[in-house]
DNA sequence: ATCTGATTGCAAGTTTGTTTCATCCGGATG
DNA sequence: CATCCGGATGAAACAAACTTGCAATCAGAT
């Protein structure tokens, strides 16, 4: 397996940055953290490769695209046999509605969040998902009245450069 | 008010690529969907202004920079109070850990997702966030144990260009 | 003391993004 | 029916950003 590729604070401040506008420039990002735009350069580069960047891409406003409607629901299955909660896995990644499904412990086995234009269609959803699945013991719906804070930004203990 | 910015099929074409790699050329994007790069780089534009991309940023791995836990909290509040509720939400929004937080409806007021080095990180946070806080009824943990699905994609109907 | 491997900055080269401008299309107007 | 007007487009010129080659630097191991 390959050596734990440490980050140093150059690379933990350049994330910072990314993690907030990946479209600043390369040479902004080296102003602000003391280094040439090809050094930042490569520096991303060898995240991307090192999977510590996993993807570069656009936020959307879901309800400025027709999906107002953010639910979370909690599923509880009938048996956690490996076969079954794989199958499920697969069966919920590969809903589009689905934007996020975690495998948890607690009081329940899976915890999904769903982006749907209408209650009619989050109906419909469940059924499909959860009603015609016979694993599906039991689910729980809350759905979402403001989205106080969204986005999958991780904090990286950036360091003040002076 | 600004009218409804409607969205025809290109600006969509162009969303459901972005959503996925927002490094990708105009002009390779202007060639899949049948326009010229300025006419792709102008709509692009123009869902900025309009709100429709709300950010662009890279998305972290946070196993990679030392947050290998993601946890879900189910918060239960004593006081519904406006003024109450507004300053929960404030209070957790402004906590790096706290990546998203939602306020609900159903049997619980608030769902948070929270990403920490160690559980004994989330033991510290429980306290701060939670036990300190007098207006905190209750609150239920689901360690994650596998990130199924992890992203904030909307489907945006793209249609298919042949 | 030297060698090796990794990283850096500069400068040149290449790709990508941006602006300009003439044209085209569709709907409203006279 | 001709005309006008706003909005969008593509080609080309232009500007900015990214990428590569190269020599210099540094730390650690030999």
């Amino acid at each position: 397996m390959p050596a734990p590729p440490d980050l140093d604070p150059f690379d933990r401040a350049i994330l910072s940055i990314l993690q907030k506008d990946n479209t600043t420039p390369q040479r902004a990002i080296g102003e602000r953290v003391n280094l040439s735009a090809p050094a930042v350069q490569r520096r991303i580069k060898r995240m991307q490769e090192r999977g510590v960047i996993r993807a570069n891409v656009a936020l959307v406003d879901p309800a400025r695209v027709g999906h107002p409607i953010t639910i979370f629901v909690e599923v509880e299955v009938e048996s956690e046999r490996a076969e079954l909660i794989d199958a499920a896995k697969r069966g919920f990644a590969t809903v589009p509605e689905v934007q996020q499904c975690y495998y948890v412990t607690g009081e329940a086995d899976f915890i999904l969040v769903v982006t749907v234009a209408t209650m009619a269609d989050y109906e419909a959803l469940t059924r499909r998902l959860f009603f015609e699945n016979n694993n599906v013991k039991r689910f729980r719906t809350f759905v979402a009245m403001d989205r106080v804070k969204v986005g999958l930004e991780v904090p990286v203990g950036a360091p003040h450069l002076p």
